[in-house]
DNA sequence: CTATATGCAAAATTTTTGCATCGTT
DNA sequence: AACGATGCAAAAATTTTGCATATAG
């Protein structure tokens, strides 16, 4: 997800660029963590001069995250606990899901197409197991 | 999961075999459908003799099903729409989710182990695309 | 100025919890 | 008879929706 580039698309297609809107861009390029909604909420509230007060909602923010996947600029994830989870990386690539934690870890589009013999997986391949932190403890 | 073997393990265990209980066992064995808690509710509250009124509530039945995974007759899943499926199907083997509707589908453990040159994944691996109905609309 | 986005508040879903009552063993 | 399970109702948590107001272009 290039920030430069969704601020165009959104410019086309009459879309306003909002503060909340900016924030959201910001919070999640280059974020590997594979936030959830409600952590996009936190950090775009934290984000945002608290001096103007209202700063943002839920709604708002699932309504930008919802925008943003129509673009294509974020894909949406959902975690073993439940939550949706927002992925600025647009890029063919997997994920592995630890069991424990429910924590999201990338894993690269090569190493599947290893796996696979050579042919690229179609789709998100999702694998489960226990991220390193859980196998330690 | 085998409903015999079930209903040993829990009498063993000291836990009654109530008639809920057992709708959910009889509703689950063979069921490659991955059901979600409200269709076990359902189909529980369908099959009780409805003469004897109360038939069940939905505590009851995420109480059977969180029992059932404890003892090791149904894995736990969740799918897509972010509710949790149910599968008595716990011998190794993965699973397709529709990215339309939602479905999980089964794929044997062979095929992913034939994917992998003749080494069995290890955990769950989840594939994702469209089911054969949301391909055809 | 006008169309659009925001924030609030409340609804809809799914899952969890507390407690009195009922049923298995 | 005793202990555990049930059903109800209400609470949590996440996501969605309706509407008046504020704001970006």
């Amino acid at each position: 997800m290039d920030v430069q580039a969704v601020e165009q698309v959104l410019r086309k297609q009459g879309c306003a660029l909002t503060p909340q809107r900016r924030a959201v861009l910001r919070f999640l390029d280059g974020n590997l963590e594979h936030p959830s909604a409600g952590q996009v909420f936190d950090a775009v509230t934290a984000a945002l001069p608290s001096t103007s007060r209202p700063v943002s909602s839920r709604a708002t923010i699932y309504n930008t995250l919802a925008l943003l996947e129509q673009i294509g600029a974020v894909r949406v994830l959902r975690g073993t606990d439940g939550e949706m989870r927002y992925d600025p990386n647009t890029t063919p690539h997997h994920h592995r899901c630890c069991d424990v934690c429910g924590r999201l870890e990338d894993v690269p589009a090569e190493a599947v197409t290893l796996l696979l013999d050579g042919r690229p997986a179609v789709g998100e391949v999702r694998f489960t197991g226990r991220c390193p932190a859980c196998t330690t403890a």
